[in-house]
DNA sequence: TTGAGCTACAGACCATAATTAGCATTGCCG
DNA sequence: CGGCAATGCTAATTATGGTCTGTAGCTCAA
């Protein structure tokens, strides 16, 4: 998928999602990596909005959090 | 990423939801597809959980089911 | 200062999301 | 019957999701 600006819009929110359930978790970037099992990196892409992350993806990062799902693609598609 | 269980899993509900809602729209998967902008194929891979779509593809597709992306994630994650 | 924890970032890599074209099938309607 | 609309399914290609290694910067405590 080519990279539009939309893209980068949504993408970009839920990371921020991601970011701030995170921090009210007090948890580290790594310490969600491991227990979603995911690399540590790539959470931190994904906080940054650089990657547009899959359904799957999105599931094992919830339970991580602790929230449903629903909750980190809440409120990112409108204007 | 790997096929696992899990990830057929959630996939296939995804699609399930999709699939529900498009019927409920009267919209063939060409109409969803075309509305969305993505390929009409793609759209046939998703329902049937052959593709786990990405965020930008869930709000392209919920936006054009005229529903909120919460919509389409709801109950796919608990066993 | 030094070290430890946390994060940003770059680059290389493999698996797969997403596109596209094509053909087969089903069911419905004239 | 023939034709049309809708869907299933395959294969090939391109773009990118996600992994991994390593470097660098920051803050805070010893």
């Amino acid at each position: 998928m080519k990279t539009t600006p939309e893209t980068v819009k949504y993408v970009r929110r839920f990371g921020q999602r991601v970011r701030l359930i995170r921090q009210q978790n007090e948890l580290s970037q790594e310490e969600l990596a491991d227990r979603a099992g995911v690399h540590r990196t790539y959470i931190g892409m994904v906080e940054r909005g650089e990657k547009n992350a899959t359904i799957v993806t999105i599931v094992k990062i919830s339970g991580a959090l602790g929230v449903p799902a629903t909750e980190l693609v809440r409120e990112i598609e409108d204007a």
